[in-house]
DNA sequence: CCCAGGTCCATTGCGCGCAATGGAATCGTG
DNA sequence: CACGATTCCATTGCGCGCAATGGACCTGGG
């Protein structure tokens, strides 16, 4: 064969990291939706409720830089936990650009409910505790490179990009 | 301290894997969208093509199970392959149930053009080569773990479950 | 052949994610 | 104070993901 070496086709699906993290994720959300529909919950609106149980009464943009998300995903998100009647969302009156959204009692409450859902993701998972810690610190490195490398390109225009210094 | 050992609170966002994964997961679209972009696709396209491109004329039950995608999220995305001219969903003539999708020319030509995408990709995760298989295989114990808990247990009616066997 | 059950795809409805846009409030500089 | 720049949130539009439902088709038992 004059081909010197079939090199491992970087454009198959079951060699990629991505499609495995990808897939993996969604099977994790399908997991939670039986225990989160419990607390009447989505796996984001939890992640929202954890970020308040940690630290209650923060602003939309401090949310949004604790998950990674923009306000065109957390205002719709936030207002139908207000709905539920979880949240308060009301205007910072001193920065009044500001909104700052703090628990309800119901959803202080909500958290000892919650406090089950750990435990079962953990075991659904198949790791140990150990392993865990591990893993997550693996795939932490990588959103780390991912968002300084998504940081220092803050130019990427649609199209024809003007070169400016060369 | 009356407080034995104050252990790790495990709804603390930090301390959870499943918010690591899915936070990273986001940052990978992230930084797919550019790449992707002047293909014309959207990432679950672009894992859509990239199973055609392994193996033409597929059936969107063949699909599904490949990416685990149900067809209410297939349909619409083929819809839209179709429309950009890349792929053609037709019938098959002896199972009338089955559509079989298949890659046009246009479609097939894109490979070249996609075949810097995983290289781009591989670089802005700041991984090696081995890291990567390492880190995948490691992922991937934890979606078959997950994937297996799924299927064994089927029934998770919404309330009020009918007990059938006892 | 007929019909009950199962398979396969399409549709609907909802909740994200995110780019893009816009408006209101605040800040910085003179 | 004036005013341009910036910050923060809301809105719009689009593409997933997925549960639930339905319709067309196939299959197997009688």
């Amino acid at each position: 064969m004059p081909q010197p070496k079939k090199r491992v086709d970087a454009l198959h699906l079951d060699e990629q990291l991505c499609f495995t993290l990808y897939s993996t994720v969604h099977l994790l959300n399908r997991t939670y939706r039986p225990l989160l529909e419990e607390l009447g919950l989505t796996y984001p609106q939890y992640l929202a409720m954890m970020v308040l149980w940690e630290e209650d009464d923060v602003t939309v943009k401090a949310l949004g830089e604790r998950l990674l998300l923009d306000s065109g995903t957390l205002t719709p998100l936030l207002k139908r936990l207000e709905a539920a009647g979880l949240v308060k969302r009301e205007r910072d009156m001193l920065d009044e650009r500001q909104v700052r959204i703090r628990l309800t009692t119901p959803g202080r409450a909500l958290r000892s409910k919650a406090e089950c859902v750990p435990v079962s993701i953990l075991e659904a998972s198949g790791l140990d505790v150990e392993e865990l810690r591990d893993l997550k610190a693996r795939v932490l490195a990588v959103r780390e490179a991912l968002s300084a490398r998504l940081e220092e390109e803050p130019p990427p225009p649609t199209a024809s990009r003007r070169r400016k210094t060369g």
